[in-house]
DNA sequence: TTGTATGCGTTATCAC
DNA sequence: GTGATAACGCATACAA
């Protein structure tokens, strides 16, 4: 519709009267479902283009059960951090925009009434759910909501829904091995908030964290880390000896920490972490890391997504985002070889 | 709309068809427009219910002429940092949702078609542009939408638009005073791409910088920060016997910069800073800093776009939001007194 | 206090 | 290849 320099509102109407044709033919001409003559088409064209004509969003909505509209899901306190969340939340629109789609934001503390809010009022063609949790009750909301529903983690019970993720299990083996060289490894993981959210990463990466331990004959701590304790709880790591660490929350502030301790990552002890290239890279000695690639999981979401809108519906299903290990300075002897492939379960 | 249990979409006719009254009946009872008998109020109300009745967005978009959303224009890449943005878009959502509205998601890089788009579309009851530029051609582009835009920052020429933004010059005056005990200053400031970027909030804050050094006669050393040169950039203040250190930007690189050279805020020099609050906390001293409060200034441009849509129109002007210090320990002798109001111009 | 009827601006089915 | 025309689901002016 947009609005002619007169302010009144130009409709498709409008640019048929200009073209010469009728309505029904300049939708035609702007879908494409129809052969058009190319000499009506241009009479079309130079009508919308003169009138800046824009369809108007609701109308066609109305008329084609299609929002083009993808709503998101954000965890706005989300442990993830601003920075992975941004990093979610702008590939997701991109993705949207290359498709012609708009994204709407949908706070996460709305829970499963948010979805069937957006879902129910025909806001949205799909929705995008971020921060999973273990048990969520979201899932079995989402089973039968008159849209297509993409979850980013994975719920106890998968059934029947789409879900997809970094490979957390995958990460933890590339992490445990790159510290394992016979040395006792300090997981300095996920405190209590991660927890008490239920997010579902957590025991994935954890148990898949010892279980390569094990294989490898050393042993593993996990320490639960406390946001407003991190000083403290390094210290300790430290005092019993530790000099393997394995970071998988609150990077910035254990490597501070081991820095007030007098110690240099890469020099006096290894660490490596779980957190995105920028995080790693922040510091003095770049941290040999595993990225989540929040915007890998993102793409790949999105493409599935869009499969899904155009009809390749597929089966529910659960999809992984493979893992890989970034190898920087803050580990003393590395292991030789190249940046080593996902090591099997 | 929402669905029924047998999968077809439910409408304001079926509920009036179920409470045994006019189609126009539930519209009123739901918009509250009409006096409607508690009788058949109830009538109505216990249909909705059962159907779990939702309006179709589009229809009543298309029919009352408005969308019930909010369109904000996201610097994805923003120098205000992954945090400060995810604060902004939360807080507006969150208003949005207090008022029955939802936040639709631009991308600056949309740049002004952006604007056009969702407004020209009637994608959109309203615009919020974050990070607005001196010279932004968004400026003269929204004086002609047909939906109030609401920008946050200053461009040059604000003159018929709605801006808001946080008093960066008081907070300039505020953090110069609390150094300037009779030494010079370094301001460790924004850099070459905030410069580039044309963000009009840096020549206004260090225009006030400048001239409050002026006003109590102390010198004021202006250093671009660069991203990857922190380390040095801070060398060489330290080198040159710079004691009194106002950061802009990057402040976590600045301390740890800072502590590399084996200096103590708080001890060994004067830091204060221009940060949220979260981000002055994160170090092992606190600095003292003046917070550009994001959420506050999102709340107020929320209120004010608000006050707009119901037809509170008020003039076009601009709006800003008064700043404040807060005393940490990252400063050796505080000046006396409870921290101080907004020095004056 | 309530019902009837029209219009909002598209899409898409018929008919030509 | 093109033009009428009937939905789409709601809001609201007009009647009663």
């Amino acid at each position: 519709m947009a609005r002619a320099a007169n302010g009144r509102t130009v409709t498709s109407k409008d640019v048929a009267r200009v073209a010469g044709v009728s309505q029904s033919t300049v939708s035609y001409v702007m879908s494409g479902k129809r052969p058009i003559s190319e000499k009506t088409r241009r009479l079309v064209q130079d009508a919308i283009d003169q009138l800046t004509y824009q369809p108007n969003a609701g109308a066609r909505a109305l008329a084609s059960q299609r929002t083009q509209v993808i709503a998101v899901v954000v965890p706005f306190d989300s442990t993830l951090g601003a920075a992975g969340l941004m990093a979610f939340i702008e590939e997701i629109t991109l993705a949207a925009r290359q498709h012609d789609h708009d994204v709407l934001l949908v706070t996460a503390e709305e829970g499963g009434d948010g979805l069937r809010r957006v879902a129910g009022g025909a806001l949205c063609d799909a929705i995008v759910v971020m921060e999973v949790r273990t048990a969520d009750p979201r899932a079995a909301i989402a089973r039968d909501l008159r849209v297509p529903t993409l979850f980013i983690g994975f719920p106890a019970d998968a059934d029947g829904l789409h879900c997809i993720d970094f490979d957390f299990e995958a990460g933890a083996r590339l992490l445990v091995t790159e510290l394992a060289a016979g040395r006792r490894v300090a997981v300095l993981g996920w405190g209590p908030e991660a927890t008490e959210r239920d997010l579902n990463y957590v025991p994935r990466f954890r148990r898949a964290a010892q279980e390569a331990a094990a294989a490898q004959g050393v042993a593993l701590d996990w320490v639960p880390v406390e946001r407003d304790r991190v000083e403290a709880q390094v210290q300790d790591v430290l005092a019993a000896g530790h000099r393997s660490l394995l970071v998988t929350t609150e990077l910035t502030r254990v490597v501070h920490a081991v820095r007030s301790a007098g110690l240099q990552p890469g020099t006096d002890l290894d660490l490596v972490a779980l957190a995105t290239d920028a995080d790693a890279t922040g510091f003095p000695v770049p941290v040999t890391a595993v990225s989540t690639h929040p915007r890998d999981v993102s793409r790949q979401a999105m493409a599935w997504l869009f499969g899904l809108l155009e009809g390749n519906s597929g089966e529910a299903q659960v999809r992984s985002v493979p893992a890989s290990i970034t190898r920087r300075r803050s580990v003393r002897d590395p292991l030789p070889g190249p940046t080593p492939p996902v090591p099997p379960a």
